[in-house]
DNA sequence: GTACTCACG
DNA sequence: GACGTACGTGAGTACG
């Protein structure tokens, strides 16, 4: 049957209920996975109770639930800041919005959307449809706009305030009738939707017009008899704003849809598909209320969670436990992993005899599945562990033999279906990768406080625990003493590394809880999945590839270096006229000032002469001594950083160099190499660059290096929107030449190089947070003319002066910067008063280009492993701006193509950016002539 | 453990 | 008006 007399619709302004509850409700997330579903949760209980409202006679024939879809419609055509001071979505909110599209149709409701409209206009339309089809209509909404809806068997129900609104509310509310809402609006304005209206005139004034003059319209054109001046005067002038606002208000009766009235009946709703989705979203009260409203038994939700219940992280904590369990034997062990399974998660933590994951051997597992409940499993326990004399290479009892245990948690490990939950996720992954064992899929701890507390505090447990936790984990000094005595932890007596195993795990668990619906609340949910995630196993894998790396190489330069040191000290020591440790800046500060007494001894704050190079560089013109001493140092550094150290960090077992990244060391998002360092490797000077030829590719391979070009002046260009310096980007000009003629208005065919090395440092200053005295001092010019310099590159480029001004502003006011990606780098000393005020700034200046750079090489490496997965190639190193790879010789150029088409689109597509990233390639024998 | 110096981007 | 400053790292050496 049609709709028609008799029939009564009811349309829920969906969008509007979402909002209500996330707004109502306290950031609940769902148990197994963090997921936020509060906005769900409130959302689900108010159709629910919306439904049990309308039973009996005058329940509806027809219903629907209505959202928005997509930002643009028709009104931003019509006036592009239509809604514009609205606020972004909260991150927590976003990945709810799907969900409620899936509740709706649990409850076998229709659920209606349509691109480019917002919800009204098909409310709007349907209400009108009903009233012409001679039935009802009920919109259960409280938004204003709506208002011009009713009458004519059109009414609005207020299902907060449980009120319906019909004519006499709209007049209440209006001061018109229905029919003349959009005139009072257009004329009132909307600051929620930014509709402009006219300035000055409120609902009140607005009403008392129309009754006066009858309609808009007549007011519009009848406007000079109005008669206070002021109203007069605004009503005339902005009379084109006002029927603008109008046309903003002015809901669409007429859109045409693509479903009928008779369409919307009635459903009821599908038990079972009602009842998965609510055991699904682990709503355990609702699943018990409709279960009983059905007459059927409650399905049971695993892991007991209350959708109504406080949020996890103000949950009253569990007290840590005085001792934890030791798994003894298999069946234990096989009783943790199913609880591990059932639960969807686990928490994890490896013991092992080394800090370094490539010598690291496994000495035990520890797994935690709720907080206070956690499992040593010791695999490779040494008996007679104190007694050292004694010491066996037999196992102590009491352990699981390592085949079998491993057998039995490899599964685990690698199940897709339970996250892992690891504090400082890449070692252990290392550690595990070298039995055989890929975990998978891995959520860390550290990386989460990275994401979200960066340049706030560090993220290793310990800090973490004490911070978050208030707990204080047990030291591992304890287990395995310092110094001289310490002692590698399969040593450790078992009934101790029990405690101190699972307690990590304990903790590791309790942060991940505390932790992951934070992300959410701190926007930074993306930029943990995409920028630091995603990375752990694309780094676990290059470190684990390492660089080849020649000893003999090495060797001969250490002792060439030896010889060049030892003839330069004869000569220090001639002039000196006295032996002393030319290593030992102390000793030298006074040779060179007191008792030679060259000019200008500057102290440093403990009281010491500073000797820093450019001290010795300016001392060198007036003795002969502190260049032989720069000289000496340039050498000694080369040998002790560089050939001796990086001999000592050959691995015996693969001949090559494998570096530790750590990817929540450097605030701004950039990574660190450690152990050995491989990001300063020297290149600067001749002597220094001839260490890379040490680096090499192993017989028959080629090293293949890629860079970015300039990538940092790129995206200042960018974000501080240069139009000059994109231009020049686009254009493939000379960034450093373009910019010294744009402040000396030099021509650039008559540029000479040291005007444009002026420029260059003046650029490079900018992305520091420039000062007058820091451009000084590296140019060596006088301060003045520095800040000459400065002043006139901010007259020439008044975007970078915005730019930081706006950065610090912004800084100030929230407490952190961003990248164009969203990364978050906190800036707690900002506000501080004193030297540090300045530090701050300069740092906030520079986090967003230093970090926006970071990101964009992050991206690029985690997509590089599949775009080359087809060719014989490695990724081996990243140093900030480059990364080097190793090929089998043929395929460079597949390499270099593929490599370079990854990192000059790495940006895209969440930031389009209006300079070409470029990158430049090198390929050789060695990284010497890679580069 | 801290200070200083110096290698890199 | 004086003061003190380029941004981000890791590591080796001296010294208390």
């Amino acid at each position: 049957m049609a709709f028609g007399k008799g029939h009564h619709l009811h349309l829920v302004d969906g969008s509007a209920f979402i909002f209500r509850a996330y707004h109502a409700l306290p950031p609940l997330t769902r148990k197994s996975d963090g997921m936020p579903i509060g906005a769900v949760s409130g959302f689900v209980n108010m159709i629910w109770k919306m439904i049990e409202d309308n039973k009996g006679p005058d329940a509806p024939t027809h219903a629907a639930v209505v959202f928005d879809k997509g930002s643009h419609t028709f009104r931003n055509d019509l006036y592009d800041a239509y809604k514009a001071n609205r606020d972004e979505m909260p991150e927590d909110l976003r990945p709810q919005i799907p969900l409620t599209r899936e509740a709706t149709r649990a409850f076998n409701l229709a659920c209606l959307e349509q691109e480019g409209f917002e919800a009204d206009d098909i409310i709007a339309t349907l209400a009108c449809r009903a009233r012409e089809a001679g039935g009802r209509c009920t919109i259960i909404s409280s938004d204003k706009d709506l208002m011009q809806l009713v009458g004519g068997g059109v009414e609005m129900f207020d299902a907060m305030k449980n009120t319906r609104i019909d004519d006499e509310g709209v007049r209440a509310k209006f001061g018109v009738g229905p029919d003349r809402v959009v005139d009072v609006q257009a004329l009132a304005g909307d600051s929620t939707d930014n509709v402009p209206g006219a300035p000055g005139i409120g609902i009140k004034t607005a009403a008392t017009l129309i009754n006066e003059f009858g309609s808009l319209d007549e007011l519009l054109e009848r406007a000079h008899e109005v008669p206070q001046p002021k109203r007069r005067q605004t009503l005339i002038e902005k009379a084109d704003q006002i029927r603008l606002s109008k046309q903003l208000v002015q809901l669409d009766c007429d859109m045409a849809l693509d479903y009928d009235l008779d369409s919307l009946e009635v459903r009821e709703p599908v038990t079972q598909e009602l009842l998965d989705f609510l055991t699904q979203m682990e709503f355990r009260t609702m699943t018990k209320r409709v279960s009983d409203a059905l007459g059927i038994e409650a399905p049971v939700i695993r892991d007991q969670t209350d959708d109504g219940a406080a949020p996890r992280e103000e949950a009253e904590q569990v007290a840590f436990p005085e001792s934890y369990t030791w798994v003894k034997d298999t069946d234990a062990l096989k009783d943790w992993i199913a609880r591990a399974h059932a639960r969807g998660y686990v928490a994890i933590d490896t013991e092992t005899t080394s800090l370094n994951e490539m010598q690291a051997l496994l000495v035990g597992v520890s797994l935690c599945i709720e907080p206070g409940e956690a499992c040593y499993i010791p695999l490779g326990h040494k008996e007679n562990a104190e007694a050292d004399l004694f010491a066996t290479d037999a196992l102590s009892d009491g352990q699981i033999p390592f085949d079998e245990a491993m057998g039995l948690l490899k599964p685990l490990f690698e199940d897709p279906s339970v996250l892992k939950i690891l504090q400082n996720a890449k070692y252990d992954c290392k550690v595990l990768a070298r039995l055989g064992v890929q975990v998978a899929p891995v959520d860390d701890t550290m990386l989460m406080s990275y994401a979200m507390n960066g340049g706030l505090h560090g993220h290793g447990m310990d800090t973490l625990s004490e911070r978050y936790l208030g707990h204080s984990p047990i030291p591992i000094k304890e287990l395995i003493g310092t110094g001289k005595s310490q002692v590698t932890f399969d040593k450790v007596e078992i009934a101790k590394a029990v405690n101190y195993a699972a307690e990590d795990a304990d903790v590791t668990l309790r942060l991940w809880h505390l932790f992951k619906p934070q992300l959410h609340r701190s926007h930074v949910t993306t930029v943990y999945e995409t920028l630091e995630r995603p990375l752990i196993p694309v780094l676990a894998r290059m470190e684990m590839a390492g660089v080849k790396v020649d000893r003999n190489v090495l060797s001969r330069m250490s002792g060439a270096f030896e010889q060049k040191m030892a003839g330069l000290e004869d000569q220090i020591r001639e002039l000196a006229g006295e032996d002393f440790k030319v290593s030992s800046p102390k000793q030298l500060g006074e040779i060179l000032f007191d008792k030679l007494g060259l000019p200008g001894g500057k102290k440093t704050k403990t009281g010491a002469y500073q000797t820093g190079a450019d001290i010795l560089e300016d001392l060198a013109t007036e003795h002969e001594l502190p260049g032989l001493v720069l000289d000496w140092r340039q050498v000694s550094k080369l040998k002790s950083t560089y050939t001796d150290a990086l001999q000592d960090h050959i691995d015996p077992e693969t001949g090559r160099v494998h570096t530790s990244y750590s990817i929540a060391g450097a605030n701004t998002g950039r990574l660190a190499s450690t152990e050995p360092n491989l990001q300063n490797i020297p290149i600067r000077t001749e002597e220094g660059r001839r260490i890379r030829e040490a680096f090499v590719a192993p017989e028959g391979r080629t090293l293949v290096a890629l860079d970015y070009s300039q990538i940092e002046l790129r995206i200042l260009a960018h974000i501080a929107g240069i139009g000059e310096l994109k231009q020049a980007f686009k254009d493939g000009q000379d960034i450093h030449a373009l910019t010294a003629s744009e402040m000396f208005n030099v021509p650039l065919d008559q540029m000479t190089p040291e005007i444009r090395r002026q420029a260059k440092a003046i650029n490079f200053g900018v992305i520091y947070g420039i000062s007058g005295f820091g451009l000084a001092r590296n140019l060596r010019i006088p301060r003045d003319e520095a800040q000459g310099f400065i002043d006139r590159y901010f007259e020439r480029f008044p975007g970078i002066r915005d730019y930081m001004d706006e950065t610090v502003k912004f800084a100030k006011e929230h407490g952190f910067v961003q990248t164009l990606f969203g990364r978050r780098i906190n800036t707690p000393e900002i506000n501080a008063k004193g030297p540090g005020a300045g530090f701050a700034k300069r740092a906030a200046i520079n986090a967003p280009i230093q970090g926006t750079a970071a990101d964009v090489i992050r991206r690029a490496m985690i997509r590089m492993e599949d775009a080359i997965a087809d060719l014989p190639a490695t990724m081996l190193l990243q140093v900030h701006d480059e990364l080097l790879f190793e090929v089998d010789q043929g395929a460079e150029d597949d390499l270099v193509k593929a490599a370079r088409e990854v990192m000059e689109g790495a940006s895209l597509p969440a930031v389009d950016l209006s300079v070409p990233l470029e990158v430049d390639a090198g390929q050789g024998a060695t990284w010497a002539e890679a580069h």
